[in-house]
RNA sequence: GCGAAAGUGGCGGAAUUGGCAGACGCACCAGACUUAGGAUCUGGCGGGGAAACCCAUGGGGGUUCGAGUCCCCCCUUUCGCACCA
């Protein structure tokens, strides 16, 4: 700093982010290499990972605060010696960029192109630390090809399987969604639009066949939030229970002539006393063939259900049902039950077919009093005295506590014997078994829409379903598809796409011209960061074994059943191919909360959205960033404030101004060994010793929170505390009303020159994660050379934390009566000693009976008196 | 209906295992420096009271020398699941 240019050294000393941003920004921009991860190394590995964004246009605060969570972490672990993989990609195929290439006639490939140049370059300028090397874009051949290779293995495999079904259409996407993107009826990406069902001709993936390892594999993951766990637990939805076949005497149409129930409860079968059946199950086709009359009824339950499911509230739907006239042979007893078509029956669980216990099950219990059908008893509370007479059971009796009556054979026995026993005589007699059902159900990837990868097979007369050979991957994306016209999908609708070659028999063949869900890319393509230019093969083996599993994932919670189940269902594949060798893909995983304005989620209709263009360019990117972990813990929702953020702005200008005055008054050119010696030196003075302790008070604190609760608020909270001493430790010395702005006049106080670099420095270290570019400003102003960003993180001493004197309060009957001041360590005897002098607390006491005394080390003294 | 998380000053939030409630920041008030201040520095800032003190962590009970923290009941908000047979 030029000391005789006044006006220089007035300018350098206001805090002006963008000068000091676009410094760094020029550098950085400069080495590509800055941030790469290292191939092979000696030193720990850690590969950190943020959810890579959909290229909509521009970045939001939720992203913001995502990668400056990501991006601190990545930081503090270079500091620790850790070989650091930090990537970035788009996850860039999807419907936004047809839609936004309808309105605005711009081809999806241009606007997605753009979109992600616009938002690479303010992830840039946000200053986040990507090994752009290996940047990953889900759009692109190089990329989607393996996309492609992938669904050959899987079909390979028999995972990947084509099969016409009743599918989720939302009309306005105009497409096919997957179970998981249907939420309460509706579709995940148009809240207000009700999702059809539809028959098509769908591929499909065999999730299922990994159901029980998905589920399994949950109690492994300690590192995920039990929130994600239990959702997707929930999604899974296992149930054990026991199919049984109900006899109809005879056979009443092509749905044939038997009803398979499910249940989790067959020990109460011989308390059925009905059939029930979903309107929609294929036999109710056939009761209605020849009955009008009975068919109009069906109708209206079947309306009545689909109402209540579009309204969400299927769970509170009043109960209706309909005799058939038919009656199905309970297998157990041969007793005719009645069939009963009822509207709160569905057909996606289970075989969309009941038997009804009304004594022991409160729907059918509730069903059964409406409409008069009997119940009985079959389940008696075990009773603990066998002598005593069993009460009847308040109805409906439903727990697994209790013992099975009037059920020939099995009566006597619990419950849960009862359900074995049966399920093993359903076996041996041939009309049912015991089995899991679950909730989750293949995973349907086709999709009606132009701008994702094609599914790479072929269609011919002759070979019928023929897969795209290897060697022919991938199969291109083509461009110029007139994408406006609505129905079917887009690439029907181009011949030279259309017409291909069979390639067993030379004959012409159709293509595939649904695409595939875009959820398929993401759930791999963290593997493709870790190899990221290999054109021969998804990966290399070896090189994802070094990286993987995922040391950290950062997101959002809302993939908590999509992206994150299917993520790891593909790792678990790719194992069973001998690809990985990790059973997971992920080892911890964070999930963020919102970013909110006004009590509301900020979006475009709410007007309540602060852009981090508009916070680089008033605040800079530090400010941003630091201002969205401070906001808030992490993984609560965040309500941004305006006002906030200059608070923060404030902070940054405070450090700026106190280490450029007194970078001039410091030790420069000496080693880092020299001043951290000094730093740690033992028997400080005074002024010395406070600053000594607060900063290693400091350290600790950030350093723990790194490693445990990630809250960065308080990380940056205590950054605050330890300047806001700094500030006040170096104005008390110079005494009063002389203040550290003053441009001439006394010489402002010094520390020793060695000790004040030492301090600086750390407290520019620990910045350093959260605000990198006023770090490395202030860094090279205190004559450091070597890279911050691999500059060891700060140490701390215990020893050198600990206050040597505390001030401890005395409760007398829990009411703070006093305040003693003893040394930190000082012993039971010493503290009683002092209490007993305190002039408070003896006043409090007098005349009363002291019954206890309990006192905490370093923490407080209680007296109970009477 | 079931399950989970949360509820603390005017606001965002601290208080990690039961041990001084309100760290840090915003807003506000006062002072300093100033031609000026929307810059900067310093101080104040839960409520009541002149004070001693008293009251206060959604509400009500309890355990304890001591409860924001543990237990029971209730209220509110958010999220997930929902006739799952």
């Amino acid at each position: 700093m030029p000391q005789e240019d006044k006006t220089a050294t007035v300018r350098d000393e206001r805090y002006d982010p963008q000068r000091v941003e676009s410094k760094w920004f020029e550098r950085w921009q400069q080495d590509t290499s800055l941030y790469a991860a290292e191939p092979a190394s000696t030193k720990p590995k850690y590969y950190v990972l943020e959810m890579l964004p959909y290229p909509s246009g521009a970045l939001h605060m939720g992203h913001v605060r995502n990668y400056s969570i990501g991006d601190a972490l990545a930081r503090y672990m270079w500091m620790n010696g850790y070989n650091v993989l930090h990537p970035m990609g788009w996850d860039s195929f999807g419907l936004p960029a047809e839609n936004a290439a309808i309105a605005h006639n711009t081809p999806p490939r241009e606007w997605t192109q753009r979109n992600i140049a616009n938002m690479k370059a303010q992830m840039k300028r946000l200053g986040f630390a990507y090994d752009w090397s290996r940047e990953v874009t889900t759009c692109l051949p190089e990329y989607y090809r393996w996309n492609q290779w992938f669904f050959l293995k899987l079909y390979e495999r028999g995972l990947a399987y084509r099969k016409k079904s009743k599918v989720n259409w939302c009309p306005k996407c105009a497409t096919v969604l997957a179970n998981e993107q249907v939420a309460g009826g509706f579709c995940w990406r148009h809240e207000d639009t009700l999702v059809e069902q539809r028959d098509l001709e769908q591929w499909f993936l065999r999730i299922t066949n990994y159901a029980e390892e998905l589920l399994r594999d949950l109690d492994k993951l300690e590192g995920w939030p039990d929130k994600v766990r239990t959702m997707q637990r929930n999604w899974i939805g296992r149930s054990e229970g026991t199919l049984v076949d109900f006899d109809l005497g005879g056979t009443v149409g092509p749905a044939g002539s038997t009803i398979t129930v499910f249940t989790t409860r067959v020990d109460t079968i011989y308390g059925a006393t009905s059939v029930q059946l979903a309107p929609e199950h294929p036999l109710v086709a056939d009761f209605t063939a020849n009955n009008p009359e009975l068919r109009a009824k069906v109708d209206q339950l079947k309306a009545e259900q689909r109402k209540a499911k579009e309204a969400g509230d299927i769970g509170e739907i009043e109960k209706h049902g309909v005799f058939t006239g038919r009656y199905a042979k309970n297998p157990y007893n041969g007793e005719p039950l009645p069939i009963w078509v009822a509207n709160y029956i569905v057909m996606d669980y289970g075989t969309g077919a009941i038997m009804s216990v009304p004594a022991h099950d409160e729907r059918d219990y509730e069903f059964a009093k409406k409409y008069g059908l009997p119940i009985r008893v079959v389940i008696v509370p075990s009773s603990s005295d066998p002598e005593e007479t069993v009460a009847e059971p308040q109805l409906p009796f439903t727990t697994y506590d209790g013992m099975v009556v009037n059920s020939d054979e099995f009566s006597g026995l619990d419950c849960v014997d009862a359900i074995r026993k049966m399920s093993e005589h359903a076996e041996k007699k041939g009309f049912g078994k015991a089995t899991v059902t679950y909730r989750l159900k293949d995973w349907g990837i086709s999709r009606q829409r132009y701008w994702g990868t094609p599914i790479p097979m072929l269609y011919c007369e002759k070979d019928g379903i023929v897969p795209v050979p290897e060697k022919e991957l991938p199969v291109i994306l083509p461009e110029n598809v007139d994408i406006t016209l609505t129905g079917g999908s887009p690439l029907g609708r181009v011949p030279e796409f259309v017409n291909a070659t069979c390639p067993k028999c030379g004959g012409p063949a159709r293509r595939e011209t649904d695409t595939m869900d875009t959820f398929v890319d993401s759930s791999w393509y963290f593997y493709r960061y870790a190899d990221a230019r290999n054109d021969q093969a998804p990966f290399d083996s070896n090189v994802v074994g070094y990286w993987f599993p995922i040391d950290q994932y950062i997101g959002g919670v809302e993939h908590a059943i999509l992206h994150l189940i299917y993520s790891r269902f593909w790792t678990k594949f790719m194992r069973d191919m001998g690809l990985v060798r990790n059973d997971e893909p992920v080892e911890r995983l964070f999930t963020q909360g919102m970013v909110i304005k006004d009590g509301a989620k900020m979006s475009k209709s709410l007007g309540n959205v602060v852009t981090p263009d508009e916070m680089v360019a008033r605040y800079g990117a530090d400010a941003a960033r630091l201002y969205s972990l401070f906001a808030a813990p992490p993984d609560r929702d965040l309500d941004w404030q305006d006002s906030g953020i200059e608070g923060i702005h404030r902070f940054l200008g405070r450090v700026y101004r106190l280490v450029s005055k007194h970078s001039t008054r410091m030790a420069k050119n000496t080693a880092r060994s020299v001043w951290e010696e000094r730093l740690t030196i033992v028997g400080a003075p005074g002024l010395e010793r406070d600053v000594q302790r607060k900063l290693f008070q400091t350290v600790r604190r950030v350093t723990e929170d790194f490693k445990g609760r990630w809250h960065f608020n308080t990380s940056i909270a205590a950054n605050m505390e330890l300047v806001n001493q700094l500030y006040l430790a170096l104005e008390h010395e110079v005494g009063e009303g002389v203040t550290l702005e003053v441009e001439s006049g006394p010489p402002l106080p010094t520390l020793d020159p060695e000790f004040s670099r030492g301090v600086f420095a750390y407290l520019v270290l620990l910045l350093a994660p959260f605000a990198p570019y006023l770090a490395h400003e202030l860094w090279e102003m205190l004559g450091e050379k070597d890279n911050l960003l691999r500059a060891p993180w700060p140490k701390y001493d215990p020893a050198l934390a600990k206050e040597e004197e505390i001030e401890i309060p005395v409760q007398v009957n829990g009411k703070v009566r006093g305040r003693i001041v003893v040394p930190a360590d000082a012993d039971d005897g010493f503290v009683r000693d002092r209490v007993a002098d305190d002039e408070k607390v003896r006043a409090a006491i007098a005349g009363k009976q002291v019954v206890k005394v309990i006192i905490v080390p370093g923490k407080l003294v209680s007296i109970v008196v009477r």
